[in-house]
RNA sequence: GGCCCCGUAGCUCAGUGGAUAGAGCAUCUGCCUUCUAAGCAGAGGGUCCCUGGUUCGAAUCCAGGCGGGGUCACCA
């Protein structure tokens, strides 16, 4: 029996013999999970007892509170309705009922309305011994769908930073949920290599560049072009504040100014005019931006070069994170697609032309506004392009999903863009959807890149890990391990702190990013997480393969779990669904929450009993099975959040 | 102003129709001659933004406010 779909099939290890004929009548399948057991038996036994048939959502258990015992908890208020009787009298009937038809289920327990049911002990332990030597435990089969992910996309001027980071580990943990959900999945990103910004980098470096490079000066190569970039603003702000005094400024002031405008603010508002208008640099800036879009050599060269200078640090950083993707889509060659579709669009009835030949989608019914597709000088807007990939990418991959991790401030466009592409009619439009999460803010506010708050990506990365150094250094446990294996797992150490730290956020919520905060190595966080796997290890250790695997001599049906172990087993059992959960809302958190969640069970698993030194040799082949399956779990869960686990630290 | 998102402990966050609302950090108190104390146990700390409504039952759903953010370009 597979095992890897999360569904369970003791029915046919236990014995289903007598008591459970009435499964057979509603369920076909046997390997159903002991809530959809509990919720068919539930829903029989109302229509036995008080003939009401009821939906499977009012039948649904779900987990008892930790302050009363039992497993699962049914509410009967909402039966009292029918039943005409109080919930206490319908709880202790309904509860009879379950355990005498249900094998699994030991015994009930009625409080005011909710009735507590206590499954078998050897129900769990069967189920333990079913997922103890699969390390997949938790992962689906290959469902046949494709789901692509599109994440990261940056801009090819200046180097990556924390807002990156948190999308990057969004996209990664989704790509890695969904393919463990059982989805094939493609990991892309569209790069923004084009335009003004880049050719403010290419032109700063070919003015006062003086012919360096990032191996000349040794530094990073995505920062070399940031820092020309910069350089560019630099120049550009000395050239305007002259530009300021000066009489044609001072002549715009007195011409634009607005009566309550302070003359500094309408210097900072008027920036952009001034850069399009009468900025030599801008200028020149602007006739790079011409020279590329025809093709110019010398301009082709010089972008060629910053860009790979990029490419190659972005390269590095993705390293560091353990990122990669599968394609890239780069704007250079994307930015003029979607006339076609413009064209289809106008033919279909769905856009419409303006007298001035611009192109336009009236969305209006569905409460969005109206939106150009295309300018009347035949040109592509932003919209225009996605419109172009959005079918590229189904033509390359043929995705039924596809998914935009991209900040919140984008949330209208991308309802702009489904709301066109279902009317278009396109086939994959029902599986379009927007990763949206919230801009993440420093504790003194929001990041800027002008006013240089930013938080340097391959920065964070080598604090986060030094952080993890000192750390270790004070405890000592890893002094006598060789260098190379020291720093392997400083790092894994480093990165779990910042990666949980971001991704146990919902990525609906916009973020306070403590730097402090995020390289905590106790409390919810990663390295509490990696301990919990860490102390399994060692435990495993010392216990010795044979112990550790396979030879379970225990009897299933005899032994008696304590709280803890119960507790722990039941956490394992939620993971499919926790897996599940998070692939069909997108959310990475739900298993970083999860996660902790089993951590924490097991710290205190590990705290209250002892395995090596339990009271019986049974039970300390259990708790060694044990120990072994929630290592497996911590793993892959972890995995998935692209957070790797050491074996000491 | 229209539309969208957020509002839960001092701080960072879980919880989205069920029982007495939970974690972590910070503060305080215990627990290492026993499997790694990056741990565990306990204490204090709440107007779940406000007001109304639906419901046997609301932090959760609905309406109206308040506060914060975003967005409303022939920019990307």
């Amino acid at each position: 029996m597979d095992v890897r779909d999360g569904k369970l099939t003791h029915f046919t290890k236990v014995g289903r013999a007598t008591k459970n004929a009435i499964f057979a009548l509603h369920f076909k399948k046997v390997n159903m999970t002991i809530n959809e057991i509990i919720q068919s038996a539930v829903i029989t036994a109302i229509q036995e007892l008080y003939g009401e048939t009821i939906t499977p959502e009012q039948a649904t258990p779900t987990v008892t509170r930790k302050e009363f015992e039992g497993d699962f908890t049914i509410v009967t208020f909402p039966f009292t309705r029918f039943a005409k009787k109080k919930p206490g009298e319908i709880a202790e009937e309904l509860g009879a009922h379950l355990v005498k038809n249900v094998q699994q289920l030991d015994r009930f327990n009625v409080v005011q309305g909710f009735l507590n049911l206590v499954v078998a002990d050897s129900f769990w332990t069967n189920f333990l011994t079913e997922i103890a030597d699969n390390e997949d435990f938790g992962k689906q089969p290959n469902n046949g769908q494709k789901v692509m992910i599109e994440f990261c996309s940056p801009n090819t001027n200046k180097p990556l930073h924390l807002g990156h980071v948190r999308n990057i580990l969004l996209g990664w943990s989704c790509s890695q949920i969904c393919e463990a959900a059982g989805y094939e999945v493609k990991k892309v990103q569209v790069i923004n290599d084009r335009g003004i910004a880049i050719c403010k980098s290419m032109l700063a470096w070919q003015k006062w560049g003086e012919g360096k490079t990032p191996e000349s000066t040794g530094t990073k190569s995505d920062h070399f072009v940031g820092d020309y970039y910069v350089l560019f603003e630099q120049k550009f702000q000395e050239e305007y504040k002259v530009w300021q005094i000066s009489t044609t400024g001072q002549a715009i002031l007195d011409e634009k100014r607005k009566p309550e405008q302070a003359d500094d603010q309408f210097f900072k508002d008027f920036k952009n005019t001034y850069f399009n208008e009468y900025s030599p640099l801008g200028k020149e800036a602007r006739e790079m931006l011409l020279n590329w879009e025809a093709g110019d050599p010398d301009t082709m060269v010089l972008w060629r070069q910053m860009n790979q200078w990029v490419y190659d640090g972005f390269g590095a950083t993705y390293q560091a994170l353990g990122v990669s993707f599968d394609k890239y889509y780069y704007e250079s060659d994307t930015y003029l697609l979607g006339k076609d579709i413009v064209e289809q669009g106008l033919a279909s009835g769905v856009f419409y032309k303006k007298e001035d030949g611009s192109v336009w989608a009236d969305l209006t019914d569905a409460k969005l506004d109206q939106k150009v597709v295309m300018r009347s000088d035949g040109t592509s807007v932003y919209i225009t392009q996605d419109l172009g990939t959005a079918q590229m990418r189904y033509e390359d991959f043929g995705t039924e999903k596809m998914v935009y991790v991209v900040a919140d401030e984008q949330n209208y466009h991308f309802q702009v863009l489904f709301e066109i592409l279902k009317r278009l009619g396109e086939p994959y439009a029902a599986g379009l959807h927007h990763l949206s999460y919230g801009m993440v803010d420093l504790p003194s506010g929001k990041m800027k890149s002008r006013e240089g708050t930013v938080v340097d990506a391959d920065d964070l990365i080598a604090e986060v890990i030094e952080e993890a150094r000192t750390a270790s250094a004070e405890r000592g446990e890893l002094a006598e391990l060789p260098k190379e294996t020291q720093d392997d797992i400083l790092r894994k150490i480093g990165l779990a702190a910042l990666k949980f730290h971001i991704i146990k956020v919902g990525p609906q919520k916009r973020m306070v990013f403590d730097p402090k905060e995020s390289v905590d190595l106790q409390g919810q966080t990663g390295p509490h997480i990696q301990y919990a796997y860490v102390r399994i290890k060692s435990v495993l250790r010392k216990a010795g393969e044979k112990l550790a695997k396979g030879n379970r001599q225990y009897s299933i049906e005899s032994i008696e779990l304590e709280p803890q172990e119960k507790e722990l087993i039941a956490q394992l059992y939620r993971f499919p669904v926790a897996i599940s959960t998070a692939a069909n809302n997108y959310d990475p958190s739900e298993i970083a929450n999860y996660c902790y969640d089993l951590a924490k069970a097991f710290h205190r698993f590990f705290t209250d009993l002892s395995i090596l030194k339990a009271e019986t040799e049974e039970a300390k082949l259990l708790r060694l099975e044990l120990c072994g399956a929630v290592a497996n779990v911590l793993k892959t869960g972890m995995g998935l959040l692209g957070i790797e686990m050491p074996e000491r630290m």
